[in-house]
DNA sequence: GGATTCATGTAAGAGGTTACATGATTAT
DNA sequence: ATAATCATGTAACCTCTTACATGAATCC
């Protein structure tokens, strides 16, 4: 399968509520996730058009007066199925944790997603398993450069653990009490 | 004046001490910055050729028997000027922190550079005013996601000036006390 | 009358990557 | 014998960006 690339699976999460054109998706997703995560709109054309070319979308061209007419997509079974795994999904490295972990919790706020806290445990694990490594490299590393190099990404994850418990949790915790 | 990406000025830096043909800088660089920064081989190849063309490198052939020949290059003035100027700035953008900064630091050790001190002074300076733009907008920030993401730069920014103090400072002072 | 919004795209370029091509020498 | 080291590159591809092109409608 082919591995696809955090902003893909957040042009198909606009999506999942209801079908969208270009322009649409921009003006969704721009306020919203505009802090975390950005596409230029030209780029934005070309990867819709190959989500659809690869059977995640579909689209019909609906025509407008007095407006150009636009192409509106749709998720595929296989596009919503793809999305949904992705955002119960842990990222697997560190230097993915901003933009996909916050990408993530966007959709399970805007959707109301199920599973929040489930997510939020299982990224725990996943970092706890990555700092695992890295102390073990770091028990046997003589380099005092390479030491403190190891001793960033191990503060690195600290802090995500940290915040993970602190704030992404009540984050999600939140949501479901406000049903 | 051209920017250039941290890769170009990593290239440079490993030829300050000595001039080097491309297979040996790729020697050089791997062991010692491979946990931090990484170029392929091809790249490397097409960067060096590139800094030649824009004048911060020169290159002869030197012939081996029983080897194949190689190109070997050296800084020019222009070259060698860039270098520095760039070792002695701090980061702009926190995303470039990890890369930058601890390349900066490798060079300042195995250069014997000084100013050390001034650097990891001059970046918690440039931090902190970072982190004033931050505290601003989060205070007039209604949205909570949107919190969510300000406070995961603050805390960013926060752990790196701990770094920076706790950790960075004592390895500059270390190495001038080993003089 | 001029800027902004609506709406979609192409082309060029930046900054990489992996795969491939070449070919001798030296270590196992 | 075969694998690794020495040494340099090209070609194709990837993800994404900026600049550019088009053209009507609506806001100020």
């Amino acid at each position: 399968m082919k591995t696809r690339t955090c902003t893909e699976f957040v042009l198909l999460g606009a999506l999942l509520q209801s079908p969208k054109h270009g322009y649409e998706i921009m003006q969704f997703l721009e306020p919203a996730l505009g802090s975390t995560w950005q596409v230029s709109t030209s780029q934005l054309y070309v990867l819709v058009k190959r989500l659809e070319r690869e059977g995640l979308l579909e689209s019909a061209v609906e025509s407008q007066d007095n407006r150009p007419s636009r192409r509106v997509f749709s998720l595929t079974p296989a596009g919503s199925k793809a999305f949904l795994k992705w955002v119960h999904s842990p990222a697997e490295h560190v230097r993915d944790l901003r933009a996909e972990f916050l990408a993530k919790l966007f959709f399970f706020r805007h959707l109301a997603l199920k599973g929040g806290t489930e997510l939020v445990d299982a990224q725990i694990r996943t970092l706890k398993e990555i700092r695992q490594g890295i102390f073990k490299k770091k028990d046997k590393e003589p380099d005092p450069f390479k030491g403190l190099v190891l001793g960033i990404k191990a503060m690195t994850i600290h802090m995500w653990l940290q915040w993970l418990r602190q704030e992404a949790k009540p984050f999600v915790r939140r949501m479901h009490t406000d049903e």
